[in-house]
Parts: C-alpha cells; structure tokens; sequence
DNA sequence: TCCCGTCGTTGCGCGCGAGCAATCTCGCTC
DNA sequence: GAGCGAGATTGCTCGCGCGCAACGACGGGA
C-alpha cells in the first residue's frame, strides 16, 4: 500500500493546525477512492458506515423524498468534509452523493471518527463550524424559497455557485463543472422549464451566456440587483 | 447569589453523562435570565456572545432578510441549546428569540463554550449531533417547500409541532403554546390568509380545532395521510 | 462519421395560492 | 366591565410559474 503525503490533506479546514505527525497518523487511516464521472460515493438510506474528504473535482448531493420529489442539496468542492453521517448521530446517509467530474477523495471508516476527535479535539471543533456554516446556508435556502420569487432565487443560485466555482474566462467568470437545467432547478425548488426561460431571457440582456451544462456570468452585478439581497 | 442545582440540567443532552462535579462546574459559570412573554432572549445581527440553554417555556426564533420577509426558523423547547452562534464560527446571531410564553433560561458568556469543550469533549460531540439533527431538519424542510404543495406542508408542521409540544386533552393533542396563523406561514412558506383557509376547511372536516392561537389534533392520522409522507 | 440519447427550448393553458380588503371576534389592559 | 387592538375569517381577482407537449440540437460513443 503506498504511503499518502500529508500534503494532500493540509489545505482542508477539518485538519488545520494539526502538525505533520498528527496528519501523517491520519492519514495512515485512510484510503483513496477514485470516482468516474457518475459515480455514486454513497446512496440515500444506505448504512453510513464511512466519511470522506474530497481531493479532487465535484460530487453533488440529491435528496428524495417519498413522491420522487428530489432536491439538490449541496455540491461538494475539494476540501469538503462529505458523509459524515455517524459525527451527526444519522445512522444512514441523509442524501445521494454523485460524482459530476472524475473525482479523488478519502475514505475513512466510522470507528476512525471517534479515534480522531480524541486524539485531535480541534477536528470536533472545526466540524462544528463547518456543520454550523452549512445549516447557516440551509437556513438562507429556507428563508429564499419562502419569500423570494423564482427569478431572484435563480440568481442567488448562480451568483453562489460562480463564487464557489467560478472560473475567470474572456466571456466572465465560468461555472466550472458541469450544471444541467435540471440541476439548478433542483437548487432553486423550480422546473427545468422555468429555468431555461429564465436563462434565455437574462442571455438575451447580456447578463449570462450558456450552453449544454455551461453557464458563464457576464454581468455579476447585474445579477445581483435581480437577487435583490443588497 | 443563589446556588442553581445540578437536576437543572440534568435532563439536557448536551450535558449527558457527566457527573455531579462536573454539572456543578458547568452551573457554577451559569447565570439565569427570566423572559416574559414577547421578550427577546437576543436579536438578529447582534454581536453573538452568549449562549443559552432554556429550562421552562418556550421561544420562537425567527429570520429576516432584506426585503422583510420573515420565516419561522424554529420553536425551542426546553433542555434545548440556542444562540451557540460562537460555536458554530458566526460572529453575530442569525435570528431573533423571542419567548411565546413566560420562560426560564441558564446564559453562559462565550467565553465559557472553549473551556466547556476543552475540559468536558463529550459537550463538543453532543452539539455535533444536536446540530447536525437540526441540519436534517432544514434539509427536509427544503425539500418540503420544493416538491410538496402548501396543504402537505401545513400538515407536516402541525403534526410535526404535536409530536414536539402536544399535551393531550379530551378533544385531541393539543399543541401547547400560542401558535397563531401567521407563525405556522412563516414556518410553512405560505401566508397567514391560506393558513387560516386550510384550518378551516380542516375543522369542517374533524380533522382539527383550532382557536385564537390554539390548535388541537383531533384526527392525527388523518392528517398524515394529507401531509403524504407515508 | 453516423446515430442515438440526453439535454435544452419554447408555446399554450390552467390552477394554486398570493394579494387586497372588509368584517368579525376574542382576549388583554386599565 | 368597557374599550381597544391584535388576530382570524372569508370573498374576490389576478398573475406567477407549473404541467404538458413537441421540437430542436449538441455531443459522446462505436
């Protein structure tokens, strides 16, 4: 079994501050897993018995519920912590994580968990914030489904994802990872429909130009005064 | 000053499996806070450097944002922790508590939080798990308001509500603090008029009776069969 | 290179639920 | 006990966005 360089976990928030040792004995826990481009990580209701971090490339994770409604939950970008259903007290995973683009990431069995919070307290205390910004974020969700129109919800959208993912291009700042109509309709609680108009009509305006799974911001600010979150 | 008694706290999770020494330590830091009804135990945007554990009653944070929309983030009740915006690396409260009924809380200043954590590490695990339930929640709540239409989700909440705060009573489960229309939109995505329309048509049916910030469950299966989650 | 499947676009009609307004009633306050 | 204000009810109308359907187009795979 090859040896795993610290250096591949040093820049994720979990594990900051801890010195070479203590990530070289983390490390030695773990395994890689390499995901193909549709991969599942892990299925809804399955047994949560492993966590992850993401090294390389996008999950995103969907969520059903008993009619066949899905939403999308959250993408899931290097350096995320992902899976972390025991830390919870969740005995299955909550969500359905697939791999968007070919993807690294590391695994860990559940009992590594309770070993590492007692040997590195700072990783209980970081996972709490890094759990706490994202119910901030669910909250946020909450609050834009309930008294934001579809509009102003799919530009907060898209703003959020350009921020997290974005990439400088001559046209703007592209969203760098495959986000199909469906996607972002699952994002923003809308139909597919609703978002292409909405796409089509802001291309139109010049605020966005996109494609197949490709959308590049041209005018953030523009976008901006749409989300009306000023 | 009053000495506060272990059997305060003995019934909350965060504080499970400590022992008598330990508890008394925890009190000793604590203080008391009464609110009356329609006070604030803190305010949304204000610097977050207490937090709290509430004893008696029963409080309802609540979230703003720019436009003025306002949703229910949820009802707390007591042994519950609220306001740890500290642990969770948010310099300011994301919402406003206000108590619906008369209430009684322990206050801790934040500073209080990192020696908690530092000499009692199961605390740490506790909020881990308490908050990731609550990140379960407003996951669910997400997909609720994305896939169910409004009639299902009023149902989910007044059941939801029963489960948490229902005393029984000759007529039915009676949820037992004020709760009036405008709450259950807020907490629902709807709004007060639609609320009071569905209550209605419920109580026509023998579902419910509801009053002036009363609701009682008469028939609980009934309504689980419109909320659709089976 | 062709083929097929997935993804995207657009038109049309309808229904849910919002928005507005007027009235009613309960229950707290002094 | 009287008065007042917050909360609840209900009718009406309108529009956003869903649902359906049919077509179009891009791109990956053999």
């Amino acid at each position: 079994m090859s040896r795993l360089h610290p250096s591949l976990i040093i820049g994720a928030p979990v594990f900051a501050g801890l010195d070479a040792g203590a990530l070289d004995d983390i490390l030695s826990r773990a395994q890689t897993v390499r995901l193909s481009k549709g991969d599942l990580a892990f299925r809804q209701d399955q047994r949560a018995d492993r966590f992850f971090l993401l090294l390389h490339g996008r999950l995103r994770v969907t969520r059903l519920n008993a009619e066949g409604g899905q939403v999308v939950v959250r993408f899931i970008a290097p350096n995320d912590l992902f899976g972390v259903g025991m830390a919870i007290g969740a005995a299955t995973y909550p969500g359905t994580a697939t791999a968007v683009v070919d993807s690294l990431a590391l695994v860990w069995p559940n009992s590594a968990w309770t070993d590492l919070v007692a040997a590195y307290p700072s990783v209980a205390v970081e996972a709490l914030q890094s759990l706490g910004a994202r119910l901030q974020d669910t909250q946020e969700r909450v609050l834009d489904l309930s008294t934001l129109n579809v509009e102003q919800r799919i530009a907060g959208a898209v703003l959020s994802l350009a921020a997290q993912a974005g990439r400088a291009t001559e046209d703007g700042t592209l969203i760098d990872f495959p986000l199909s109509r469906q996607d972002l309709a699952e994002l923003t609680g809308t139909t597919l429909h609703t978002v292409s108009r909405t796409l089509s009509a802001w291309e139109a305006k010049g605020l966005v130009v996109s494609g197949r799974r490709r959308i590049t911001v041209r005018d953030g600010p523009g976008l901006e005064v749409i989300a009306g979150k000023n």
